[in-house]
DNA sequence: CGTCCACGTCTAC
DNA sequence: TAGACCTGGACGG
């Protein structure tokens, strides 16, 4: 499910499915979860959801006339945080999907729940919460302030960063994730590793392209390749595409990056850069991998030129290092991992530009593979 | 069977 | 800036 716009579809959903039910009684979690628990209990309250960013908050607001002995009473916010695979679902009861780590039961009979779900668990939530300290205004529904946060702020150090991974900085991208970043920098063929600063140092703190209408920025976006006639029909830059184009999925109106839903090949056929044939792709220093196509840029991860001399590899992964055969000493472990990957899969399958770049070409099985499995379902 | 990979944070050296 | 935190699907042998 989960970069912005599938927190903010999240959102839309808990809101759409919860409009006139009643819930009741305690919230329970289930007994493998490590979050909170949820200590609010109450005879009937209702359930508001809202977006921000890459985090969606739940209200609890009890029905004052059934207020009762025991009943929490006051409203209660829960914020939540989806990992990588969390979403929300509304079922029956002995529905209730596998990984259902918080349930909000309803007052019907049969009641309904609501559940939180997330299979790896990576995700959280926070009774009581707020908007988490240290992310910042949401990319598609704060966007002046985000606009304003990011270039009032470009002396920073994170703007030092490869422009790929400072996007995925939520201090100053809330809502951006893997795919958004890949598809953003693609629009506008800006190479992923040249350092934010650069790319962001001309922007106007006004946007310039405000009143443009989506369809004028489509078309503009097909036809000028060359960025010189883009100044006068003033297109959407960089910081609006951070707005736009998580915009864009969630006008879709599906259910956006979501492998198991049927309707998934619309967002698949909306991706132009991610995970797509004939794209290339390379781990960011931090080990993400970034999809996109053309210059990779001059901050690339190299051939992980190492600055100290590292702990010894771990016997497994030095085994496969062997094989291998190219790993000297001084790298990093996860330097080692990504090029033992590459002896034992990448260079099969994929195209390994020039020694040790690894920078690899997407070369279809993969992504027809996907295709095909999800056109089945 | 085993290995790799996935939409993201966190936190401990 | 490495892991750690998790489950499960795709793929290879």
């Amino acid at each position: 499910m989960p970069e912005g716009p599938e927190l903010h579809l999240a959102s839309l959903f808990v809101n759409k499915v919860c409009e006139g039910v009643v819930f009741t009684g305690p919230v329970t979690k289930s007994a493998v979860s490590k979050n909170c628990d949820v200590s609010f209990i109450c005879e009937a309250y209702r359930i508001q959801a809202s977006s921000r960013g890459k985090e969606v908050k739940l209200t609890l607001t009890p029905i004052k006339s059934d207020v009762k002995e025991g009943s929490t009473e006051q409203t209660m916010d829960i914020v939540f945080r989806f990992g990588m695979s969390g979403y929300f679902r509304f079922t029956s009861e002995d529905e209730l999907p596998k990984h259902a780590h918080l349930r909000f039961f309803s007052n019907e009979k049969p009641c309904r729940v609501l559940s939180f779900v997330d299979t790896r668990r990576f995700g959280s939530w926070q009774p009581n919460g707020s908007w988490q300290r240290g992310r910042g205004p949401c990319v598609m529904f704060e966007y002046e302030s985000f606009r304003k946060k990011v270039l009032s702020n470009l002396s920073n150090r994170a703007f030092e960063r490869p422009i790929c991974e400072a996007l995925l900085n939520q201090n100053y991208f809330n809502g951006i994730g893997n795919y958004l970043r890949a598809e953003i920098l693609f629009r506008l063929s800006i190479p992923p590793f040249v350092q934010a600063r650069t790319v962001l140092e001309s922007l106007e703190l006004e946007d310039l392209a405000a009143d443009t209408t989506p369809e004028k920025e489509e078309l503009d976006d097909q036809k000028t390749s060359d960025r010189e006639s883009k100044r006068t029909s003033q297109p959407a830059d960089l910081l609006r595409l951070c707005h736009t184009v998580p915009l864009e999925v969630v006008n879709m109106g599906g259910k956006g990056y979501d492998p198991q839903k049927a309707d998934y090949s619309d967002f698949q056929a909306w991706l132009r850069c991610y995970y797509v044939a004939g794209m290339k792709s390379t781990r960011d220093h931090n080990g993400r991998t970034m999809w996109f196509s053309g210059d990779s840029g001059p901050m690339v991860p190299k051939e992980c030129k190492s600055t100290k001399a590292k702990k010894r590899v771990k016997k497994e992964d030095n085994d496969a290092a062997m094989v291998a055969e190219i790993v000297p000493k001084v790298k990093t472990e996860k330097c080692v991992k990504q090029e033992a990957r590459n002896g034992k899969t990448g260079l099969r399958k994929r195209k390994v530009k020039q020694e040790g770049e690894v920078t690899r070409t997407c070369d279809n099985t993969r992504c027809l593979r996907s295709n095909k499995t999800s056109e089945a379902r």
